[in-house]
DNA sequence: TGCACATTTGAAATCGGTTTCAACAAATCA
DNA sequence: TGATTTGTTGAAACCGATTTCAAATGTGCA
């Protein structure tokens, strides 16, 4: 049965030393490979450490080593599908350039969101990545703010979001070209009461699509109609409670763009409820193209962000940065509209 | 900005001890709170290292101690919904009791599977827990069962499904109350024609699923008609083609159970598609009760597990062994069933 | 004031690796 | 053959904390 106490204590080079009969040196040396090694004493070392089946201690390696390599992911919650794709894809770039990564969930409370930034400190991590820019809890807590602060001006942070007055590397998602994609998107389709659903406009990104969307609604000689913005959370009430909104007016949107796509399976399953079909009499879309697009009925239209290249994009900033290359301090991710089969033209 | 390149060296005990006039021993003993330490040096202590920010190298840190209070988590996909939200009640509980855990996701890849193995150990984790039990993967790789083995030799292994060979500690969810929930909702309702979709009857827990419903129909007189069982993997494509061979049949089923709730979006899809009604026509049931089970139209009756109990009790076996306690190697949660909309009377 | 005892403190060893330096051995060259 | 260069090796220092041990200091009581 697998040991179950730490009785024994774990093998070390000087055990392998010994037992081969040279010096701790030679068998670091077989370790790292760095510097030519008999062959014989090598073979020698080299079946020891099979035999016991030894690893090097990453404490000590470590300790001695002034590169940590590796790199802390804070984020709100690994269980949000956008958040555990670009995790994965920040994991997989960094294991690529040989560093390892710790994740950090803070689950939106303080007290842990501060704890691990310490943590992530004391573990030595090159740089920090933080994915979500605090927009899930979008109270910009000051003692947050303190010890962001405080960790920024010994490692670099790399953000997805913004942090109040902390100074960081930013790769953003192109928020105005977002919702530009979608607006011009439904616009083609003939939609002129469109509606924004879920999402709060003291968010930064949230309200830069805000902006746009009214840009462009006016180069297209559509009138505003603020009634159609309807603030709320990024989950699935927020959807369900803005179409219960704004479906309770008389001049009814014919396209919702949801602030993501659990808050557009909210609307859909409103919609549905109250008789409505979609895509033929109200078209839905919305933003971050997680497999959930594809499991609902029907698909949904949404704007993909490349995970790889975003998730590749943060991990390489936060690499080069730890190395002292010069890096851009901000940097954006192009979005993509993806088009299934939630949006169509209006009757 | 944040510090672009590695220059400063962080600040050590030593630099404390020195500014503060004492030696360094006297600052550990303030990080450890261990001993007295006289007011006014105590005080000068702390005050330092509020100045500095000052926070003590886990590394050094770790090689001291003997305990690592590390555990490692290794899954295949945190994208899944079932794993990611295992993993955090796991981190949840770990935390709890003063561990941290180090996660790593396989992607389904033999090769980083065992790399990651030799990190943790490396890391001195004190235990690893397995989610999955290569579910995903069903072949079971020679190479990848001789380094658990290798492993399990060294240190505990907990894992929420079974590894070949390899002796661990198993907290399992009860697959036959799970299926027997699901069966006799069915058959309460007037069901007799229940197809089984997804799965693979070589990976256990299905099979057991399979024996299960076998014979529950057996205790209620049903007949077992094996063409109602589709085997297939444990995504939303195998529930759609699982459909799509299952309704050519003369007599077609009137209820499905399917593996999990991707399985279970795609059996809904084709089964809307070909103008079935669900719950009207079909009732369709599945395992996990994730998140999705509210996204989908109709919300999803599942099985669920208790996902924070769950976590806990893989943490909390994977805690105590490392702590040399006596921990029974086989621990079953009960499942509950969650009944929504997807689940009606047969007609 | 002096002795016994308790409290605080620093020096040094330790954890397990890597790396520098100097010594030694082998190989090359004159 | 002897001098020079190159290749291998071990001893010891180092990374930054904790901990043991013994010394130094402080306190209580006669």
């Amino acid at each position: 049965m697998a040991k179950n106490s730490d009785n024994e204590k774990a093998i070390t080079i000087y055990d392998i030393a010994k037992e081969a009969g040279v010096s701790p040196s030679t068998v670091s040396r077989v370790l790292t490979n760095s510097v030519n090694v008999r062959p014989e004493k090598r073979e020698r070392i080299e079946a020891l450490i099979e035999k016991y089946n030894f690893r090097p201690n990453a404490m000590a390696k470590g300790l001695s080593d002034t590169r940590s390599r590796v790199l802390g992911v804070l984020m709100a919650d690994i269980r949000n599908p956008f958040y555990s794709a670009v995790y994965v894809a920040c994991e997989n770039a960094a294991l690529a350039r040989g560093y390892r990564v710790i994740l950090s969930c803070t689950l939106g409370e303080t007290e842990r969101e501060i704890e691990q930034l310490d943590i992530m400190k004391q573990q030595r991590v090159e740089s920090i990545i933080q994915i979500g820019g605090r927009v899930d809890a979008v109270i910009t807590d000051s003692s947050y703010i303190k010890k962001a602060k405080e960790i920024s001006a010994q490692l670099p942070i790399i953000t997805s979001g913004k942090i109040d007055e902390v100074s960081c590397y930013r790769v953003v998602i192109d928020a105005n070209e977002a919702i530009r994609l979608l607006t011009e998107h439904l616009i083609g389709l003939g939609h002129e009461r469109i509606a924004l659903v879920g999402g709060r406009l003291d968010v930064i990104s949230t309200y830069e699509k805000y902006m746009t969307y009214c840009r462009i609604l006016k180069e297209h000689g559509i009138p505003i109609n603020k009634r159609y913005v309807y603030e709320g959370r990024y989950d699935y009430d927020a959807g369900y409670s803005g179409v219960q909104e704004l479906f309770a007016m008389k001049e009814k949107p014919t396209a919702i763009i949801a602030i993501n796509d659990f808050c557009a399976a909210g609307v859909i399953r409103k919609l549905i409820e109250d008789g409505y079909r979609v895509p033929e009499d109200v078209s839905v879309v919305s933003y971050d193209n997680t497999y959930i697009t594809n499991l609902i009925f029907p698909k949904l239209t949404s704007i993909d962000y490349d995970y790889e290249t975003f998730g590749k994009m943060l991990a390489d900033t936060a690499i080069d940065v730890a190395n002292g290359m010069s890096v851009p301090t901000f940097r954006t991710v192009t979005p993509r509209l993806v088009i299934r089969e939630s949006s169509a033209a209006r009757k």
